[in-house]
DNA sequence: CTTGCGTTTTTCATATTTTGAAATAGGCTT
DNA sequence: AAGCCTATTTCAAAATATGAAAAACGCAAG
């Protein structure tokens, strides 16, 4: 994985690349892991070596590597300086109650967005999503509507060339997943109808932060049977929106 | 940070160390960082260039650095694969209602406990946590109520000969930690009186799974004013263990 | 109990990488 | 414009990581 710029020491990014081939799997062999990765058995040994004793990878009886828990608790310490999680929690409750909707909150992390909370809903019938999810910019509503209010030269930097196709909706025109965003703007709100996973729609609205900066998500995420456009329109879309507003002022408040 | 067993590449060890500084702030400068970590300047900047490029660490046009979510992705996919959080919220929730507390899902990692999953109580007097923290296994009640099922052997290797003091009433004697042990065995669940932290006191039940393993502790966190020991005995404790049983049947049945 | 294969661990000489001093380049303040 | 602090770059020296090969295991089958 990543690019190689001037400055970069290989040994630690073998490293990190081991953390994230290790976030894949269950458990690993040395042997196994060192032919997926191209790195000699030697090597590995030592890299998983370091990796257990800084306490982020466990070594069992049988020989077999697995991560800790150690990840999770240093980026835990970066979502809770975020905020905004705590402070939106119950909101997404009484979200998830009303519309008897799978609740999300998400932000933008790298080339994607990752879901940092959830609430589900009592519906049985419902997609199956995680706490620390990752979802293409262009592919969700979410991504679409934290995009819509970057500023443009951020959007560039963000968008690949080539944007990647994942199902037979999904948006892979730049210029029209542009007009998207524009509309996304002005309506406030953005969708997506199985352009990411089939099956799989989702309505989003921006987050605000005091100062009005978008600096999260909020989406319910609901099988294509429910998702018909005037449930959207009149269900939705009004219930995200005034639960964002309603997070908003929450967070302005607790700010000062 | 970290002993130095025979194999062990330095770079790697190095950056992890960054990475642990920095989960400790905000963000850093590089000088600054340079000197409180004891690395030399160009050093430290090629480390963070490495984590940079691989996308760990952002850096602002300020040149200030700071952790991005990548180490909480990587993380949050160890913590879906233990299961039981889903499983246990539904549980939690209710458990927290009914009781008027804080609860806690915490696991074993390492040296200490960290929460994987909590639900805050409507009670404005409460104590402050988040997912994510750490708690001493000596002085924390979900801490003793792990320990004490787990085998002596791993027991042993987990308390460290001398026990860290947190307030007056830690219990620092080992063969007094042990008797209390004996005691959460008979007893079914373990207490926590300020031993970590003044003002804050809490009950805890193992989590078992299919097997009977224990493989987690279920805690209510409860400032010392509200921890009577009738209330515990009579209110917490049964609630506690009736929601544990739940989520041990809970995961024998999904399990098959 | 022996043999043999697959794995992990150790050793070691070599090649590579990392390292920090020093020089350079930026930024910001006065 | 001068001064001070920080970030970057360069480069030769020194420390480190590297993989081949050997040794030690662990295990299954004979």
């Amino acid at each position: 994985m990543s690019i190689k710029p001037a400055y970069m020491t290989a040994t630690l990014a073998k490293g990190l690349d081991v953390l994230e081939a290790l976030s894949d799997e269950e458990e690993a062999g040395l042997s196994d892991l060192a032919r997926k990765m191209g790195l000699s058995g030697p090597t590995l040994f030592r890299l998983l070596a370091t990796l257990a004793a800084c306490g982020y990878v466990q070594k069992s009886a049988a020989n077999r590597y697995r991560l800790t828990l150690k990840t999770w608790e240093i980026g835990a310490r970066a979502v809770r300086r975020i905020g905004l999680r705590e402070q939106a929690h119950p909101h997404m409750e009484r979200l998830a109650t009303e519309l008897d909707e799978t609740v999300h909150l998400s932000v933008l992390q790298g080339d994607g967005i990752v879901v940092i909370d959830k609430v589900d809903c009592a519906n049985p019938v419902r997609v199956d999503t995680f706490v620390g999810l990752r979802a293409p910019l262009h592919g969700s509503a979410t991504g679409k509507a934290i995009l819509a209010f970057l500023p443009e030269a951020t959007l560039d930097e963000l968008l690949p060339s080539r944007l990647l196709r994942h199902t037979d909706a999904t948006i892979i025109d730049r210029a029209a997943l542009l007009r998207e965003l524009a509309q996304v703007r002005r309506a406030g709100w953005a969708r997506n109808r199985e352009e990411w996973r089939p099956g799989v729609c989702a309505a989003a609205v921006p987050v605000r932060d005091a100062t009005g900066t978008v600096v999260a998500a909020l989406s319910v995420t609901v099988p294509s049977s429910r998702f018909a456009n005037d449930v959207v329109r009149d269900r939705l879309v009004p219930a995200l929106r005034r639960a964002a507003e309603a997070i908003t002022r929450e967070v302005t408040r607790k700010g000062q």
